[in-house]
DNA sequence: CTACGTGCAAAAAGTTTGCAATCGC
DNA sequence: GCGATTGCAAACTTTTTGCACGTAG
């Protein structure tokens, strides 16, 4: 990108905002507490722009919506665990979805190279992990109450 | 489903004919095969009775359209035994998807639990794993010729 | 001032649904 | 014949794009 424009602030601030993982619709609506008339078509540019600068990552997880995160460049937490990565260099995240609030989280942690998984001759580059399950507060929410609200 | 009709056969016989696992429209072109008359509509509809009869299983990967194919039947008839089973008793399966070709091969072991990945409080009840690299006849052709042509 | 960025509307791609005609049983 | 099933078109969801206007630099 080239200008420094409103709504272009307004995305990113959105992550620091929010402080998690987001789908462009979630973005764009913490984007109008900023820039009220930020379209949706301007969440998706800018994504896509700051998604090619490496200030932010694409979340696929099976059958969901993409989501975003700010990039996380040098991980200061948990490095040097994987030297020989399957990745050549290439940091990924894994991640755990909630069944019950649908938030995604980031995990701290990579079950390591997976190779073994794949049949003879098949070249691994790159793996991803999703659990499923209950986050925290659901786990808790749902041994006070347990007749929870509809699940989406 | 209650009638059997041309086109539900055409459907799950596109499976046996494929023998891997089809998105929709995969799934229509070989159904046209059979009954050329077979709408998208129809092969939509008749996944959704087969999914629901469990005579085929949704293959969901990231960042991929929806995928199909015919269920494992370790179980013949499943009870109504859901609850304390977590990952141990969840027969699932995991996907290599090569990134040349964009196939999509059923792998044949899981790592087992890793319920350790999540965060503390955190209830883990399943699991998701795809590797992502080169099949055994994509490195094969790459290895003899750089030439990227897809089998299709 | 000028080109990049924006909002809106429309388009793609994947999937679902309303409806009248059709076809299994 | 009855009603489930079909094909078509239209709706829906998520994401992208064309276009005229707006605005940063």
């Amino acid at each position: 990108m080239q200008r420094l424009t409103r709504q272009r602030n307004a995305v990113f601030s959105a992550f620091s905002d929010a402080g998690r993982v987001l789908t462009a619709p979630e973005i764009l609506e913490h984007a109008r507490a900023i820039v009220p008339e930020i379209s949706l078509s301007t969440v998706y540019r800018q994504v896509s722009l700051l998604l090619a600068d490496g200030e932010i990552a694409k979340v696929e997880l099976p059958g969901e919506p993409a989501r975003y995160e700010v990039a996380c460049k040098a991980d200061p937490h948990d490095h040097a665990s994987h030297g020989a990565s399957d990745d050549a260099g290439h940091h990924h995240h894994h991640y755990f979805h909630c069944s019950q609030c649908g938030q995604v989280f980031l995990l701290h942690a990579c079950p390591g190279p997976m190779h073994d998984l794949a049949p003879k001759g098949f070249q691994v580059t790159h793996h991803e992990v999703t659990l499923h399950g209950l986050c925290a507060a659901c786990v808790d929410a749902g041994a006070k109450a347990p007749k929870t609200h509809p699940p989406h």
